[in-house]
DNA sequence: CTAATAAGTTAGATTATACTAACAAAATAT
DNA sequence: ATATTTTGTTAGTATAATCTAACTTATTAG
């Protein structure tokens, strides 16, 4: 049995697991708002459980089952984010909260009418894939928008992390999944670079935002 | 705050409480199997907090701001039924153990949202009443099928308690909400009851069954 | 290469929720 | 009216999840 605390500790480790392969116990406590102390005794009894490698003063690293447990949360959530938009009305800056809930609910037959009355979908409304039922994600090459030069031309795929505060500037800005950028100049000063998409000619992003901004190149 | 715990037992106060206006400590224990120290001493954490009258070897009852937020509470358990089987397809029988659990989500416009896509209903798929967004219960004046006589025709509005036992029996016998019976006889022996409905031109439904169904008389 | 800072760990305390054992009060049966 | 049974209460224990204070190890800056 795992707790819906412990739930929440298998997904920070997840998401900050994600790209790098390993996290600190640092890292989470500030994630999840939890002294590092108390992260430490969760890691030690994650690890009792299986679920986490857990060494002194070495990376956290999730063990396989635990990659599978914390992946098949970020399924829950991820369908249910996506059902709140798709089927209730909900905007995508307005569910992630419902769905930081949601995940923890226990009913397999719950998320399988979901995913059904949804066809199956693969990526969330924020983009980001929804791993199967078996917790397996489909590994996208998406790349951040800091990595990209001038002249590239991308679509904009996914947000991460996606903050409501960054949802909100995205949308005020008429940035949407599936936006096509053209990348004019960048600003060798700050690395901020200017756009151009949609009506707009010339749009300039940070390199705080374009850190977070997932995109596919267009070949 | 009132924790997860905390509702409940507020709930399960309540729902003992609806047709008596008291309950005890023995019957919550029962109802959430839960051993009575532990209940007694909830119980008087809950009198602290004003939600319980609590007195010593004195029958329990909610405060008004108890009943409130118990009714709240039932509120969002009896949407969420009627969510599950209106817009997601679910059998009446399959919903409860989820709504037990979405209950306690904190989410006022998950529920406004869900209410409003329901169109303000007023009772659930069992056909008890939802309470409106103030914790009001319209009462309605349901009698149960074992208080009728011979020769009466009634609609059946409610089942309660609904076990998923009992609700399966009745699936089985084609017995839904809004099916009328007319009472053909009673046997004295065992107060069990023959009933007309639908296709079938005589059923017997054992005493059991009958103090469970909540029914409107036809004029 | 030390000295200072940051990160990780251990120890001990706290709160919420549960339990068992033992006792007290109330209800029921004889 | 007393004995028995049921219900309610108290006391003490356990586990999960959190914290602060103090100490240790690792990293970073001079
Ligand atoms: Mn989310
Ligand atoms: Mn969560
Ligand atoms: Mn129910
Ligand atoms: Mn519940």
């Amino acid at each position: 049995m795992i707790s819906q605390t412990e739930e929440n500790y298998l997904k920070a480790l997840y998401n900050l697991t994600y790209l790098k392969g390993e996290a600190s116990v640092n890292e989470i406590s500030k994630r999840l708002e939890i002294k590092m102390p108390t992260v430490n005794s969760m890691m030690k009894k994650l690890s009792e459980k299986g679920l986490v490698h857990y060494e002194s003063y070495k990376p956290l690293k999730l063990t396989e089952e635990g990659k599978k447990e914390a992946a098949l949360i970020i399924r829950k959530h991820r369908l249910t984010e996506m059902y709140l938009v798709e089927k209730m009305g909900f905007a995508w800056d307005e569910v992630h909260q419902i769905a930081e809930q949601i995940e923890h609910i226990h009913s397999p037959e719950f998320f399988t009418k979901m995913d059904q009355l949804l066809g199956y979908p693969t990526v969330d409304p924020h983009g980001s894939p929804i791993p199967d039922h078996n917790g397996v994600m489909r590994s996208e090459s998406y790349i951040f928008l800091d990595t990209c030069k001038t002249g590239d031309v991308v679509t904009l795929m996914a947000v991460q992390p996606s903050s409501k505060e960054l949802l909100q500037y995205l949308s005020a800005k008429d940035l949407e999944l599936g936006t096509t950028l053209t990348i004019l100049s960048i600003e060798p000063f700050d690395n901020s670079i200017t756009v151009s998409y949609g009506d707009r000619t010339s749009a300039v992003l940070s390199s705080k935002v374009t850190a977070t901004l997932l995109v596919r190149p267009i070949s």
